[in-house]
DNA sequence: CGTTTTTGACCCGCGC
DNA sequence: GCGCGGGTCAAAAACG
């Protein structure tokens, strides 16, 4: 499974983009959560089982999975392992309304670039010497936002804090056989040298590996495929102290 | 052999 | 205070 070749058939995904600023809680540690929703087309999931759940560029590794009250579909817990001192994490659970709906909430942030090409490397915490700006647990918009704004254009800055919700859309095009659409809307290649297929493909290819793997047990064993049409769309809630 | 996944136990906040 | 639910830890297993 290669990247994403937009050639031949390109059902034009198109994405919807929705920011929303909540608090986790009242009393909880007020953290920052991008929630993204992804929705993947039937085919793929029931195709490939796999529905890989936006995998930014990040590499992420299990560290828990839970049912969760009200959803037939556990939640599974991700931690970053591109570098050992990143607090990022992310949750990725499906919509018990629309078992098509992959629901990814990132929390934290990264403290370190993205690893595109290899993380083989670790990086021992790098911190954006860019803004200088006390990093508590908002830099994460920033790098979110980044990424982001480079993939889909955001008409407007999607978190700039003033904004409670943000809806995008944006087509994208992409082959039915890859069902990894969905990594690509986080972010990703962000950087000046827009990466050659070839790397994407790699990177993919063994990012959707693992996803497929772990969705496998959020995906329903048996669904309908027909459809070479991945449509998803993402909202985005960012919750962040107010 | 090192890394990741799995899975049950544990911890903690919240509502009653 | 107790129970519930969500989130994390950690040991064992699986995987490359």
């Amino acid at each position: 499974m290669e990247g994403f070749h937009s050639e031949g058939l390109e059902p034009k995904v198109t994405r919807e983009l929705e920011v929303q600023t909540t608090q986790a809680s009242k009393r909880r540690k007020v953290v920052e959560k991008t929630v993204v929703r992804v929705k993947i087309s039937e085919a793929n999931e029931g195709k490939q089982r796999s529905e890989g759940p936006p995998s930014d560029c990040w590499s992420w590794r299990k560290y828990g999975q839970k049912p969760i009250k009200g959803s037939p579909y556990p939640r599974g817990y991700y931690r970053c392992s591109t570098s050992k001192g990143c607090s990022a994490k992310k949750q990725v659970e499906r919509c018990r309304a629309d078992a098509s709906m992959l629901i990814i909430t990132y929390t934290s942030t990264h403290n370190h670039d993205l690893p595109i090409t290899k993380p083989s490397k670790e990086e021992p915490q790098i911190k954006p010497t860019t803004t200088p700006k006390e990093e508590d647990e908002e830099e994460e918009t920033d790098e979110y936002q980044k990424c982001e704004e480079d993939q889909f254009h955001y008409s407007q800055s999607p978190f700039n804090n003033s904004e409670d919700i943000i809806v995008i859309n944006q087509q994208y095009p992409f082959a039915e056989e890859n069902v990894l659409v969905d990594e690509e809307p986080l972010c990703c290649y962000h950087q000046p040298p827009p990466p050659p297929l070839t790397a994407l493909s790699a990177l993919k290819s063994e990012e959707n590996d693992h996803f497929y793997d772990e969705l496998e047990e959020l995906v329903l064993p048996s669904s309908s495929s027909s459809f070479l049409r991945t449509d998803f769309f993402d909202e985005r809630i960012l919750i962040h102290p107010s």
